[in-house]
DNA sequence: CATGGCATCCTAAAGGGCTT
DNA sequence: AAGCCCTTTAGGATGCCATG
């Protein structure tokens, strides 16, 4: 009994040691760093027992002892042995309740029961709409309410802290070191010999069920469980959550797995009878899983740095939903507060807003004015900067039509995106300082910012380039190569510049028929009726002549 | 495939009211 | 004073389709 992990790297035969929550991808690193070169590499590293299915940990999740009876051994790239194990084991895995993949329920069933009621639930609360896919998913706030009515009255100081953590374990929290000298040692040996969460994914290509530990990539888990997959099988394109009555909640590739609770399932996704074939296409992973950087000691040694920001990939699908894309960038890695704090006085509200847009930029964010007020009703003035995604979808007094060929109802980035800055103006001159009230996001950032509304706008100066080469009679292909040439962040599309062109058309036509106007009122004896009719004539010739040139 | 029309409806930005 | 919410309006992005 001992404050370590013992793992079986079965290429040497040799027993590696590592303390209680080191990552898998960092031990993984450093056991094949210390491999001959004729032995085959560790894939990944998993927990087995006899008569269990193996519990496979993904490259971010954190080491941890499954209690009596659980190993850990690496997976070879040959995976011989692993193969010969596995036929041991029964084929099929019944889920411990009949209606329930849910790690808790099936955590109680096959080991010890924790200290805790049995009949406790101790997960968050289910998530049952896209709303609630946002930081609330990480408010544990009732998962660690003791209920009065059970008198849950702890009877030591530390049972109360082994029901903590035990309660922070099952939903994915790592293990915090107290700090606390005067709990004695074999207390924390105590608790780490405690069974830990464990998930399980249906696999419906296989009709089998996958275990991986909590804090294991989807991405991780899926590509696994593709490779355990039989020729002609389908494979599976991605994990989802679901419950009876419930909207299925998707697993992007880089998030993490987790329990949503009483009834939520996992299960796989395959291509068959799919709508959304091949939108996610799961990177291949690497034979051998490295960690993210090379210098990775501890999850907490991470730095902020602007230029090594944690994007997302390109391949994946930007939509308005961030889903569990929640969990993909840690809120360390979203949280901007760094970038956005300084104690430079700006001269202006524009030069602070200026300053904020570009910062936004530069980390991957469209920074927007959510809330501007210039001293009215007896306030001071203060201005509010927000990520373009704030706030929720908005809802329209007129109901959207029924769906018809020709419309479409479209998606909303909004996510209620907490990221907020505070700009105040202060007492002397125009001057204004800024305040970071939130420095952190509920969604992952774009590596570009082409397609953002906000973003591909064209500044002035662009829209004056614009115009002016349309008139030249210009391509739009060759004037977006125009502006993306003149300033490499432009965001703007093709259709960016057919809006232009069609709203430069739009004034042109309306000043023309403007001058006519007032030439035929100053000119004429004609009323008002006959004027728009004369005025109508114009502007079909002017269509007329718009669509020779067009042809 | 490039271009453009049309209808829809999303968005930024600002003002203001109510409450704490 | 600050937080929260609602409203309004102009501008323009977007989905779908047609045309050459």
């Amino acid at each position: 009994m001992s404050d370590f992990l013992e793992i079986t790297c079965k290429s040497s035969g040799k027993v590696r040691r590592f303390s209680v929550g080191t990552e898998a991808s960092f031990a993984l690193q450093l056991i094949n760093q210390k491999l001959d070169s004729v032995d085959p590499s560790a894939l990944y590293i998993e927990a087995i027992k006899q008569g269990e299915e193996p519990i496979s940990f993904g490259p971010n999740s954190v080491l941890i002892d499954y209690g009596d009876g659980w190993k850990l051994q690496t997976v070879t790239r040959q995976g011989s042995h692993r193969q010969k194990a596995m036929e041991e084991f029964p084929t099929a895995i019944k889920p411990a309740s009949g209606d329930v993949h849910s790690a808790t329920d099936v955590h109680l069933d096959l080991l010890e029961p924790p200290l805790q009621d049995e009949s406790r639930p101790i997960t968050s609360e289910p998530v049952s709409d896209v709303e609630s896919q946002s930081l609330e998913k990480l408010d544990f706030t009732d998962t660690f309410k003791t209920d009065v009515t059970r008198k849950q009255v702890f009877n030591s100081r530390d049972e109360l802290i082994r029901w903590a953590r035990d309660l922070g374990k099952s939903i994915g929290m790592v293990r915090e070191q107290v700090a606390n000298n005067e709990s004695p040692p074999q207390q924390q040996q105590t608790i780490l010999q405690l069974p830990h969460q464990f998930l399980e994914i249906y696999c419906k290509c296989s009709g089998k069920v996958r275990r991986f530990s909590v804090g294991t990539e989807a991405s991780f888990a899926l590509q696994l469980i593709n490779k355990k997959l039989g020729h002609g099988v389908p494979s599976a394109l991605y994990i989802e959550a679901i419950k009876e009555g419930e909207e299925p909640i998707t697993f992007g590739p880089n998030s993490v797995l987790i329990d949503y609770g009483d009834g939520w399932k996992l299960e796989t996704v395959t291509n068959e009878g799919s709508e959304i074939q091949n939108e996610y296409d799961y990177k291949e992973l690497p034979d051998i899983i490295e960690p993210a950087r090379d210098d990775v000691q501890s999850a907490t040694d991470l730095e902020f740095h602007l230029t090594d920001l944690p994007l997302q990939d390109e391949n994946m699908p930007v939509t308005s939903e961030p889903i569990s894309d929640i969990e993909s960038q840690s809120l360390r890695k979203l949280d901007f507060t760094d970038a956005f704090t300084t104690d430079v006085v700006f001269n202006c509200r524009d030069e602070l807003v200026t300053w904020a847009r570009d910062v936004g930029r530069s980390v991957g964010m469209v920074v927007i004015i959510k809330k501007s007020e210039f001293g009215a009703s007896g306030r001071s003035s203060r201005i509010f900067l927000a990520c373009e995604r704030f706030g929720k979808r908005r809802e329209y007094k007129v109901p959207f039509k029924k769906k018809t060929s020709a419309t479409r109802r479209r998606v909303s980035k909004r996510c209620d995106c907490p990221f907020l800055l505070r700009g105040i103006k202060m007492p002397k001159d125009d001057q204004w300082r800024v305040k970071v009230e939130c420095g952190y996001h509920n969604h992952p950032l774009e590596r570009h910012l082409q397609g953002s509304s906000v973003a591909g706008k064209l500044t002035p100066e662009e829209k004056d380039i614009v115009i002016q080469l349309l008139r030249q009679g210009v391509k739009a292909k060759e004037i977006l190569k125009v502006l993306k040439e003149r300033d490499e962040r432009n965001e703007s599309t093709v259709r960016t510049i057919y809006n232009a062109q069609a709203k430069l058309r739009h004034e042109e036509m309306s000043a023309t028929s403007q001058m006519g106007y007032e030439e035929m009122a100053t000119t004429s004896q004609l009323g008002y009726e006959e004027m728009d009719a004369v005025s109508h004539l114009r502007h079909e010739e002017m269509s007329a002549v718009s669509q020779c040139n067009s042809s």
